[in-house]
DNA sequence: GTGAAAGCGCTAACAA
DNA sequence: TTGTTAGCGCTTTCAC
């Protein structure tokens, strides 16, 4: 197949060119249900009593519409129709960044359960700006989406301070049990803990953790339940092994592992909040000749499907994402569904998922 | 600030409990402009002038107005004024996984460009499901978004077929020139070429190909490439050098690496053509204890962010994601302003980044 | 079973 | 400068 594609169909200029001529006529001005209506020698509202599959419309009648709307190629106007309804079946997703490959298996939990329902799911990336964070919550109050699902802990903080809660919302992954907006998530003070006391196991006594800031409701847990394990094995926790980070990023685990090892008495294991940040402590490590599991240990979290594919294979707290996502959406849909129900809050199991990396 | 935080606060339990009771208040069935016209005691025509920032409004009638808005928490109705002005400002963006880290940065230059022009931009995840990737197709047709730009293959090949041509979309990084479609991407047949003659300027001659399908026109013009290169330095390509997978998974880089392993006289080194895939290659070649670059060397596509985090780092063909993403929302904002104009199609320039994996 | 008509909330002519 | 009014395209009573 390839082998008879001609090279001369293939581009090999690197600047612009113009394309083929052939444009093809653009469509005539869309129809409209009258118009389809007068196709089919009806009304409009058969019409659409037939779009919306009502019962009551004679086989004969429908059938003439039915062919009247395929050989205008007529599509309904949403725009017109959700006016109408008032709802525009659209839910909105907020992610922090996109690039995060944590958030892609839980975004697909949504788009099945809202898919299955009749919602589209549309994807936000907040990018931690908070202009653009406010503004995706303004789609909700300006009516161009039903609902959204928030999984940026920066914008939930942020819409939890601004009294959005009687927006339908959902909080996910990140969350305040007071504030009276519903929300899925783990216990992260427990699976924190876990991590710890898996590398107490391994026999470490200089656990560092390299977490993302405090601000966050999850990093307080987390770094809580860090504090505790390591209390409770009778370790003092030190300032030094700890770090805060504002990024998620590869590199931000890069830098701040070797900060981290550059003190004597560095740390033997490290606990990062995130896989990538882990990925990115385990690539500090070997820039500063480290290397691990034999001279640090490192642990992350989330299980991301990358970190299996590391080396060394990583050491990480797993999410049950999917479910994340499909709980976040129906929780949501309940919501829409009753507004005035009070929606409860759901934490999720997780699990410890040990490979070489600790 | 995290010791202050007792430990009764962070939850605890694995199972669903109820939230706080403290539910607010839902919203007031929302306003419409006729009420806030009536609290500013002038016409809606004047509060709907005041509110698009129309001239001829007297300043002391708008603070009037202004302050009515503030006073009642009125938001526009997007949808009653999407009916009226027959568009919505929303761009959609079909990805086929969001969970490949390539789109992310893509996505970004699209989101800033459509942001700049008053657009909203959101993602959609098609996940090679062709009933997923034609229900957003439908969201342009029922007038639901003003334009689409497709990151997907799958999608742009299947749409191409559909004579979709006259919706408002352009086709990002899979293309056909074809088909009077607006573009943006690159050579891939030179881009692929350039990768392979990498590998052989550093004396490999048995060079293998990881590919994805040859249904997409990107892999058979990479493929191309690649045939082309070996032969102009008189090599004869051997069938059993190359692979056609339909995922960029990771895992799936990994097996197929396994697999060409397994023959005797196995290549020395190995063309993906994903970065996802080729860090999977290094995993699965690891697997059967083999070193990269010594025992194979493996270079990848794209530059991912991580590309440059693994072990070893990976070599790799960059593309310009930001600028291709920024392209494409330029392309189609010019369609959006002049449906009838031409729309070139573009393509720009790649980058060979050399780092240790060959 | 089908049609006529009201009206969703907004913008933009057109008038005043 | 401001108000009145006619729709945008659809769904949905309410008649027939």
């Amino acid at each position: 197949m390839a082998k008879s594609l001609s090279k001369a169909a293939l581009a090999t200029s690197s600047k612009a060119r113009p394309q083929s001529e052939a444009q093809p006529p653009r469509p005539v001005e869309s129809l409209s249900i009258a118009q389809v209506a007068e196709q089919a020698g009806v009304s409009v509202a058969t019409v659409s009593r037939v779009l919306n599959g009502h019962e009551n419309v004679r086989p004969a009648t429908r059938d003439r519409v039915l062919a009247a709307v395929d050989a205008s190629g007529y599509r309904v106007n949403e725009l017109a129709r959700n006016l109408r309804t008032a709802e525009s079946r659209l839910l909105l997703t907020m992610v922090p960044d996109v690039g995060n490959p944590f958030y892609a298996e839980i975004v697909r939990g949504i788009d099945s359960v809202a898919r299955q329902h009749g919602y589209f799911m549309l994807l936000c990336d907040t990018g931690a700006d908070p202009g653009r964070e406010r503004s995706y919550f303004d789609l909700l109050r300006r009516r161009r989406a039903d609902g959204a699902i928030c999984l940026d802990p920066a914008t939930i903080q942020q819409a939890l301070g601004e009294a959005s809660s009687a927006l339908p919302w959902v909080a996910c992954c990140e969350f305040d049990p007071e504030m009276g907006v519903p929300y899925v998530g783990i216990d992260n003070y427990r699976a924190a803990g876990d991590a710890v006391r898996h590398l107490l196991a391994r026999g470490h006594r200089r656990i560092g953790l390299i977490n993302s800031d405090v601000d966050y409701l999850y990093a307080r847990q987390r770094q809580q339940g860090y504090l505790d394990a390591l209390t409770e094995a009778g370790i003092t926790p030190d300032e030094r092994w700890r770090m805060n980070l504002n990024s998620l990023d590869y590199e931000a685990g890069a830098s701040a592992a070797a900060v981290l090892m550059q003190q004597p008495d560095a740390p033997s294991a490290i606990f990062a909040v995130s896989d990538t940040l882990a990925i990115g402590v385990i690539h500090g490590l070997r820039n500063v000749g480290k290397h691990v599991p034999d001279d640090v240990a490192v642990v992350g979290f989330d299980d991301i499907s990358l970190a299996a594919q590391i080396d060394p294979p990583l050491t990480t707290i797993a999410q049950p994402m999917r479910e994340l996502g499909e709980t976040a959406a129906r929780l949501l849909l309940q919501r829409l569904a009753n507004p005035l129900m009070n929606v409860p809050g759901v934490l999720l199991p997780h699990r410890l998922v040990i490979r070489r990396s600790a």
